[in-house]
DNA sequence: GCCCAAGTTTACGTTAACGTAAACGGTAAT
DNA sequence: ATTACCGTTTACGTTAACGTAAACTTGGGC
């Protein structure tokens, strides 16, 4: 049996995929897709997967972008955004220029959050408002 | 020609499947897709299709709940809480757990996208700084 | 009367993101 | 040695949310 008492942190963790599919509550399909797609690169012992801590992160940010709708390559987009393959001045300002488009439509989600936000608070408010009535007419 | 040039907040205004396609930038498709799963009821004159400000409304959420990634089944949850359909205490209450519910997620949901955003005021910074030194050594 | 733009119904096609099943390999415990 | 789990590959199935095309109707303009 492989060492799971090793501190979480050490910097050669290595995870099996039904450990990240716990982690996660994620199916190994869904996680074995993900690398289908190109979306992460895991090692193999053998012939089977071991995943670094960094590709524990990836997976991290896929769910996290697909939690707010994001689609699998929009995910890649912004996962690419952050390893430093932009060598010069114009990849580097086109980049920028990216981060500010994302950035412009994750704001729009979040005023789009709040307002859902405020119709849950009045519906809430309407639905005590009538209790409180039914229960003063009781 | 029907009036197009009454006041948009008139009571009794309507609107035709084209004017609310192109107001929200869908496809009439998408409009009927929406009626035909029963997410919108616009009335008929004769055979075509009119929208109320209600119907206009409902179309409104529904492409706001989208594009933080719900489902249109679950675009009809949330839209079905505005209805007052809900008679009895029990129902009130069960509602006001829904509502919960459905809160904790939205909220998930602005976390995630907060965390969005840090990141890519991370990578901003980190490109605007690689910008600079580039500048100083030229 | 004829045309055109906008509307309609019906139906088949498409894409993303997995689910599900079959058939097989490695290894650890009984 | 057999059972019990992981893990693997390959492949076909499924659902949501429309796209696309065909064939038809309808009211207004020339």
């Amino acid at each position: 049996m492989p060492d799971r008492n090793r501190p979480s942190h050490s910097p050669d963790t290595t995870y099996t995929i039904s450990e990240l599919a716990k982690e996660f509550e994620v199916t190994t399909r869904t996680i074995r897709f993900y690398e289908e797609k190109g979306l992460i690169a895991p090692l193999r012992q053998g012939q089977k997967r071991l995943y670094t801590p960094a590709d524990r992160v990836r997976i991290k940010l896929i769910l996290r972008g697909k939690r707010i709708g994001m689609t699998l390559d929009e995910c890649v987009e912004v996962i690419d955004m952050y390893d430093p393959a932009h060598n010069n001045s114009e990849q580097l300002r086109s980049l920028i220029d990216t981060v500010r488009d994302r950035r412009a439509r994750f704001l729009q989600q979040r005023r789009d959050i709040d307002d859902m936000l405020a119709g849950l608070d009045e519906v809430q408010a309407l639905c005590e408002q009538a209790l409180a009535d039914a229960g003063d007419t009781q």
